[in-house]
DNA sequence: AATGAATGAGCCTTCATTCAT
DNA sequence: GATGAATGAAGGCTCATTCAT
C-alpha cells in the first residue's frame, strides 16, 4: 500500500546496486537465465526502478559490455612511459606490459570480463580488435618479418594467441588460480620462447 | 480442416529434417533464440510433430551435443594402423594425425561443432576432456619431461593449446577458410615448432 | 514400416481388450486423467484402432456409463420370483431383496461402479432413479403412512439411504471389505431396525 | 497497445474477483473443464495477473481447498458454550449442534462445499476425518454401548450417516432447499429417533 | 483389421515492459 | 525517486483425432 520514494533512497545508489547485481547475475547464469525479476529482487528494488534507470534488459546487457570495452581497451593502450626499443625484443617487452596491464584489469573485474570478453554476442569484435592491435603492434616495432622464423603465417598466430589468451584466463585468471603477471609472462614464454632466448 | 498423415510422409525421414533444421538454427541463432516453432516451420511441420520425434526443446539439444561428442570423441581416439614412435617425436606425430581427424570431423559438421564445442553449456566439459586426454597422450609418449624446456607448465601449455584450437576452428575451419591438414599443421608448428627443426 | 492387420489379430477381441483396459483407466484414474494413449497402450493396440471401434473418448466413456446403467437397472429390477407381501414388512423384505441383487452387481464389477455410479457426470441421474424407484416400491406395497412414524418426510428418508448406499459401497464393496449380503442387511437394520423388531 | 496499471486497481480486490470467479467456476464445471482463461475472463483481468497471485491453477484449487477445510472444521469445532450432558443424549444433543454449525457454513459456502466436500480428491480425506470426529465424540460421551441397540456395526452406522449427510448436502443444502436447522434435525431424528422418544 | 505419421486447437505459464499513484 | 498493479506477446507442450497405406 505505500507507495513512493523509500525512505534513505538515492537514484545514484539504486542503479549502481543495480549494476552491480546485473554484472553479478549475467555472469552467473547469461544474459537468457538472467531474469529482470532475479536482478531487482537482488537489488531490492522493484521493477519500474530498473526502468528508471535502464532502457531495457538488453539494453542494460550493452551498457555493461560498453563498460568492459573501454576498461578493456584503455588497460590495452594505456602507454608504459619507459621508451619503447624497436624491433622483436621492444614488441615482446611491450606486449607483455600490455598483457599484464589486462590481466590485471580482468582480475579486477572477472563478471565484467566473463560478460564482455565471454559471453556476450559482441566478445567476437572485442577479440577481434584485440587481434588487430596486436598485429598493428607487430607492424609499428616494424617486426612482422622477425616472425616469419615461426614457420606460420603471423595472422594464424596471433589468432592463435588470442584464443590461448582467452583460454587461460578463463582457467586461471576468471578463477583466481594465477597472478596476473604470471600469466602474462606465461604466454610470452609460450608464443616468444626462442626469441627471449637467443636475443 | 486437413489432419493426419500427409502424403509422401515418412517418419525416419521427417525427424532427419527437424534434426537437419534444429542444428542450422541452434547453430546460427542460439539456443535460445531458436524457437521450436522456427525448427518445424523450417522443416515444414507442424509442432506436435516435433515432440513425435524429440521429448523437448531442451532434449533434442542434448541430444545433438551427444551427438557432436561422440563423432568428436570417434575422431581423437580413431587410431592410425601406423607404428607409433616413443618420445616427442612420435607423439608431435600422433598429435597432429589425430588434430587432422578433428579437424576434418569438424569440417565435416561445422554447424554441429558450433553448437557442441562453441556455444553449448557443454562445450566446457569437452574441452576440459580434450585437454587430459592430449596430457594423456604425452604420458604415453613419456615425454612430458622434453616439454620442460617450454619453460612453463605443460598443464599450461596444453590449456593454451585447447585455446588455440578452439579460435582457429572458429575463424578458419567453420568459416571453410583453412584446410583441416594445413591448420593441424600450423598448430603443430606453433607449438612445437623447435621440435620438428632440431629432429 | 509393417503396417496393417496383425497376425492373428481380431476385431472383437481388441475392442474387448480396449473395453477392460478402458474400465480399469477410468475407474484408477478418472475421465481427465487417462489418456486415449493410455488406453491404447494397455491394450496394446494403436490409436487408429481405437476409433475403429469408438466413435471418441467421450463415446467410450458414455457407452461404459450406460454398460453400467443397463446392468445396475437389470439387477434392481430383476423380479425375485416369491410372492411379495404387501404392507411395510412385505416392502423391507423386497428392498433387502434388491440391495442384494445390486451389490452382488457391483462386487462383481467395481471398477464399473465406480465410472458409473460414483465419477461420472450420469452417477446423478443414476442416483435419482435409484431413490424414485424405491420411493415407487414404498407405493407400490403402499407403506408410505407406516413410514411416517420416522418422523422425518419420507423423500428425505429415502434420499438418506441412497446417499447411505452409495458411501457403504465405495467404502465396503469396491474395496471388498464385506459381502453383498452382510452390508444390504446392514443397510436395512439402519434403516428399518424398529420395524423388523416389532413387527 | 495500452499496458500497465488499470485506473481504480486495487491488488487486493484482484485476488478477491479472481477466488470468488474461481470458486464459481471451478463449482460449476469442475475442475478440467475451467479453464484459467475463463477464470480471468471472468475476472476482467489477463491471465499473467492470474499468476501475479497464484502461483498455478492446481495451487489455487488445492488454496481453496484449504480454505474449505479450514472453515469446515472451524464450524465442527465450534465449541458450544452450553454445559454438555454425558451418555447417548449429550452426545446426540452435542451432534445436533455441530451439524447445525457446519449446514450453516455449507449454506453459506455452498459453491466452495461442492469443491471440498463433493468433488475434489481431497474430499475424500475431508469425509474420513468427518467419520472419526464422530466417532471420537462417541468415546467421549462414553456412549458406545448404548448404540449397540442398532444392531450393526458402529464404525458402518457412522460411514452410513456420513453418506447420508452428504447426499442430503447436495439435495438440500446446495440448492437451498432446506434451512440448516431443519437438515440437521432430520438427519438426528433418522439415525437416533428412538433415543430422543425413549429417554 | 490395423498402423505409421501427422495435425488442429488449445492450455498453462513466463517475461519484459508500462501505467497510475 | 519509487512502487503496486497490470498487461501484450509469446513459447513450450499436450491431446484427441484423422489420413494414407
Amino acid at each position: 500500500m505505500a507507495r513512493g520514494r523509500k525512505f534513505n533512497s538515492n537514484g545514484e545508489r539504486s542503479k549502481q546496486i543495480l549494476l552491480e547485481k546485473a554484472i553479478e547475475l549475467f555472469s552467473d547464469k547469461g544474459y537468457y537465465q538472467t531474469k529482470i525479476s532475479d536482478i531487482v529482487k537482488a537489488a531490492n528494488v522493484t521493477q519500474p526502478t530498473f526502468y528508471l534507470y535502464f532502457k531495457s534488459k538488453d539494453a542494460l546487457y550493452n551498457d555493461l559490455n560498453i563498460q568492459f570495452q573501454s576498461g578493456f581497451l584503455e588497460a590495452l593502450e594505456s602507454q608504459s612511459t619507459e621508451i619503447v626499443e624497436n624491433g622483436l625484443k621492444g614488441f615482446v617487452t611491450l606486449l607483455e606490459q600490455k598483457l599484464l596491464n589486462l590481466f590485471v584489469y580482468i582480475t579486477e573485474n572477472p563478471k565484467l570480463t566473463k560478460i564482455g570478453f565471454i559471453e556476450s554476442e559482441q566478445s567476437h569484435i572485442v577479440k577481434t580488435q584485440l587481434t588487430q592491435q596486436i598485429i598493428h603492434l607487430i607492424y609499428l616495432h616494424d617486426c612482422d618479418k622477425d616472425l616469419q622464423m615461426y614457420s606460420v603465417d603471423m595472422k594464424i598466430m596471433i589468432d592463435s594467441l588470442v584464443g590461448s589468451m582467452e583460454r587461460l584466463i578463463i582457467i586461471y585468471l576468471l578463477e583466481q588460480k594465477k597472478l596476473p603477471a604470471d600469466l602474462a609472462n606465461d604466454i610470452i614464454q609460450l608464443y616468444f620462447w626462442k626469441t627471449k632466448e637467443t636475443i
